[in-house]
RNA sequence: CGGGGCGUAGCGCAGCCUGGUAGCGCACGUGCAUGGGGUGCACGGGGUCGGAGGUUCAAAUCCUCUCGCCCCGACCA
């Protein structure tokens, strides 16, 4: 491709509107557009990058044995009613109507559409397992889309679906998709981790998510400092403590707090640790439910383990007025002494003694509070967010904690979908089976946004070569010498030739700029073609990521750069 | 949806407080010079000032409403 021809338009300042270095980047190059909230145009050299993404997908889903299919993006309601999730899923999913007033909505995701393919399709246990993929574009109404195409509201996503006899069957299934996830992302070159993640709203029983490492990532996740445990801390356990509160040194005193409300209030005036102090915390569960729960004052409550004790799918936390109408306490001053309403303290509560809670009066809170004698608490639970620091759940070892962007997931649906679809299969006896189902998705867009953010400098983005858009850029140094031409375009030949990917930057620009533009839009391999070089019978090899420069002979260069790419493919 | 902020040329911004000719840089076009790290000079094209209503002799500027976008929280690839 001939720059000069190619729409490729660079700015040196990025739009006021991005936030991470990916989405600036992804901006000044000209790989994207925004048209709306979420929803961008993908520009040629943006879809460059995204197609060769989609290309390792497919051959690693090839590999593993899943088939390619392409689903529509509208679905009627009445396979989403059928699945019960018409009703389920807010507002994220996109309603429309026909022009007959029929409803309709833009596919968020395919497990309905899917499986309504498979009950139709497959009737024997012979023609299982089966695994079908396709790579589409989805619509997800989201709340606040932001960060490009990290969080898009149409974005591109490969989906997979998985049918098995049995559980055995669908865990082998899992298995594959996971080594088959691992492989893709290896290619990619990322860093990344699978972690053990809470499965959702799309349901099921198992899952990891697998995370590129980036401190710019939405998530939160943990691995232990020694063995292999990883996990979401939405999901990541915390053990119950073995350790008995020590014995208590203090009496229970109510103490005057004036005005003192959160606990950084408390243990400040008190001049104790907030780890001294036990917050309560009122919360409403969308199923009409209401609980105190306890924590130690410096800990975060982990909604998600939460919900699922209470076994509920949101938990909100009610105003003020409404905590004193639930409990007949003030707000600020809540402890766990005549709660009306049923109480769940965290673990690590029960570890604890000579602690400070609150009095339920205004301006008071308790000291020297200790289970037994002065507190008898029933029932204790894994509440609270995982820290650095916290021990591992599996061995000795401590967890550490890292921002993580989801580029795929994994989840072992069982027979959520497949039960309510009634997608069935005969065995060998001839009994009438439900079909296991797994489910398996990787974001397109946003893999590659998080190669952008692992691999870019001051200067821009440094692409691994599986997923550049261009292998080798030939740098024409001054287009108007007839020399320089001669040797760039022999040299842009040969390399077609040899079907490399080349953009040759054959601009009527200055050199100065043709330079920072190649540093910006990051391509790995860079040959500049200048009269200095071509006195010698050379030219120049830059490397992308290093900056290293050599000088190779003129007439072996297009060989080493294959030679090259093999290697950096391999 | 709650909280904060912003809408002026393709992009980045000034002008608004104190109403009176719409401006700067980049990008774009033409010409000349230049040619190894965003080159210089000259000329030029491009704007319903997000939209609607109001106040006024006069509105980018003041008032009301509205739409869009961004950032912080609940969703997820």
């Amino acid at each position: 491709m001939r720059y000069s021809q190619f729409l490729l338009n660079t700015v040196k300042e990025s739009p006021a509107d991005a936030e991470i270095v990916s989405h600036k980047l992804m901006l000044r190059t000209g790989m994207i557009k925004k048209v709306a909230a979420g929803i961008y145009n993908y520009l040629p050299f943006g879809l460059r990058s995204i197609r060769k993404v989609e290309q390792i997908i497919r051959e690693e889903m090839n590999r593993a044995g899943a088939q390619e299919l392409l689903m529509p993006t509208v679905n009627p309601a009445e396979l989403w009613q059928e699945s019960g999730r018409w009703a389920q899923y807010g507002k994220e999913l996109l309603r429309i109507k026909d022009r007959k007033e029929t409803e309709f909505c833009l596919g968020p995701t395919h497990e309905e559409v899917v499986t309504d393919i498979v009950r139709r399709e497959v009737k024997s246990y012979r023609q299982l397992p089966l695994n079908l993929y396709q790579i589409q574009t989805k619509f997800r109404d989201e709340i606040r889309p932001r960060f490009g195409l990290m969080r898009g509201r149409e974005f591109i996503m490969k989906d997979a679906y998985s049918f098995d006899l049995d559980d055995a069957g669908a865990e082998q299934a899992y298995e594959r998709m996971y080594q088959a996830y691992r492989r893709i992302f290896e290619r990619c070159g990322l860093k990344f981790r699978a972690v053990e993640a809470d499965s959702g709203a799309i349901g099921g029983s198992y899952s990891h998510e697998f995370m590129v490492l980036a401190d710019s990532g939405e998530d939160a996740i943990v691995s232990c400092d020694s063995c292999e445990y990883a996990a979401n801390v939405e999901k990541a356990e915390l053990k119950p403590a073995n350790q008995e509160p020590a014995p208590a040194q203090q009496e229970l005193t109510r103490i005057a707090t004036p005005g003192q409300k959160s606990i950084a209030e408390v243990a400040a005036f008190l001049k104790l640790p907030a780890s001294q102090t036990v917050k309560a915390l009122v919360v409403e569960t969308d199923t009409g439910e209401a609980c105190m729960v306890l924590l130690r004052g410096d800990r975060e409550l982990n909604e998600i383990k939460l919900c699922h004790l209470l076994d509920c799918n949101e938990i909100s936390f009610p105003t003020d007025e409404r905590v004193a109408t639930l409990t007949g306490f003030p707000v600020g001053f809540l402890g766990p002494f005549g709660a009306k309403i049923p109480l769940i303290a965290d673990h690590e509560v029960r570890e604890m003694s000579d602690f400070v809670c609150g009095a339920n009066e205004v301006d008071f809170h308790l000291t020297g509070v200790n289970h037994g004698r002065d507190l008898k608490l029933e029932r204790y639970a894994d509440l609270r967010q995982a820290e650095a620091g916290d021990p591992c759940p599996r061995c000795q070892g401590k967890l550490e904690v890292w921002r993580g962007i989801e580029v795929g997931h994994v989840f072992k649906l069982g027979t959520k979908y497949s039960a309510a679809l009634n997608a069935t299969v005969l065995d060998e006896q001839g009994q009438e089976r439900t079909l296991v189902m797994g489910c398996y998705g990787i974001g397109v867009g946003r893999t590659v946004a998080a190669s952008i953010e692992q691999n870019h400098d001051d200067n821009g983005i440094i692409w691994p070569m599986p997923i550049a858009p261009f292998q080798v850029l030939v740098t024409l140094v001054n287009p108007r010498d007839a020399e320089v031409v001669a040797a760039g375009e022999d040299l842009y030949r040969q390399l077609l030739e040899k079907g490399v990917e080349v953009l040759l930057d054959d601009r009527d620009e200055r050199p100065g700029s043709k330079f920072k533009d190649a540093d910006l839009i990051g391509i790995p391999l860079r040959i500049t073609v200048g009269s200095r070089g071509l006195q010698e019978g050379q030219f120049e090899l830059q490397e992308r990521r290093t900056g290293e420069r050599t000088m190779l002979l003129m007439s072996e260069t297009a060989d080493t750069l294959v030679q090259m790419i093999q290697t950096a493919l391999a």
